[in-house]
DNA sequence: GCGACGAGACGTCACGAATC
DNA sequence: GATTCGTGACGTCTCGTCGC
């Protein structure tokens, strides 16, 4: 008689764990809802600004509105430098430069992500004292303009998936929600957020990368696991096939 | 030798689930 | 609510094989 040979003798087989039975359909869409505030897409600039970020992929740009001759992408290190530095409560980075583009900063994502610039011109004031802010989206959709009362004060009005920024004058009671830093620029140098923006992004790329590649780990262990199984299973089936024809010969025997 | 092709490994992004 | 983790999907690279 043959000794069936199973796998969970030595451990493999019963360590098969079901890693996920089902594998759900992943929608890629991201939802959009109305804000009156100035907004942006979380989604969608990702893979725009690494497409357009060119030979160093993993490295932030922030892409300004450029004049006809300056085509240099500028990235954190080489921006405008900021006259306000504001923090909010939140731990969001606000900087408006004196050019007035607004760059907003977000250090609890990606830097790609977090980083947003508003160029702020004067021209075209519907409103006495308005400035526009114009806001020119990654996707190339074109700018969309939004009237700013007086000067430069930026407030994260929400936040999630679909972050709001409202700009206000600001007054004696500082929105909820805002910290002002007590001396501009002296919270960080651009130089530095850039860095700290960058080290977060490249730790948790890092993170992701080991992440993944014991996912891949795992997994390949698992298929292995279950190649095992079916060997086994198909020896013990052949087995039984073999064990029944000898009881079955066995009992014709007899009968004769 | 060389281009085409498939397989496997890898890095990154996106997103849901788990955890804090 | 924010952060971290796990993993599917996608693109890219490398390597081996095959037909020419």
């Amino acid at each position: 008689m043959e000794t069936v040979v199973d796998s969970q003798q030595d451990g493999s087989a019963s360590d098969c764990v079901t890693d996920r039975e089902a594998i759900q359909n992943q929608s890629t869409h991201s939802p959009v809802s109305t804000v009156t505030q100035i907004h942006y897409l979380h989604s969608v600039p990702r893979k725009i600004l690494n497409e357009l970020s060119s030979d160093t992929p993993g490295v932030p740009k922030i892409e300004e509105e450029k004049s006809e001759e300056e085509v240099t992408p500028s990235n954190i290190a080489t921006m405008a430098v900021p006259t306000s530095i504001y923090q909010t409560s939140t731990g969001q980075y606000i900087a408006i430069a004196q050019g007035g583009a607004i760059q907003i900063a977000n250090p609890g994502s990606d830097g790609v992500q977090g980083l947003q610039t508003f160029t702020m011109t004067n021209s075209g004031t519907p409103q006495p004292g308005a400035t526009i802010v114009q806001y020119a989206t990654q996707s190339g959709d074109g700018t969309q303009q939004f009237f700013v009362p007086g000067s430069q004060v930026v407030v994260q009005a929400a936040t999630g998936d679909m972050p709001t920024y409202q700009i206000r004058t600001p007054t004696s009671s500082l929105p909820q929600g805002v910290v002002m830093a007590a001396s501009p620029g002296s919270l960080h140098s651009p130089q530095q957020l850039a860095d700290e923006v960058t080290r977060k992004r490249e730790h948790r790329l890092m993170k992701n990368r080991e992440a993944a590649r014991e996912c891949r780990k795992k997994k390949k262990e698992y298929v292995k696991c279950l190649e095992n199984r079916v060997a086994v299973l198909e020896n013990q089936n052949k087995t039984l096939i073999e064990e029944l024809k000898a009881l079955k010969d066995l009992y014709c025997h007899k009968t004769e």
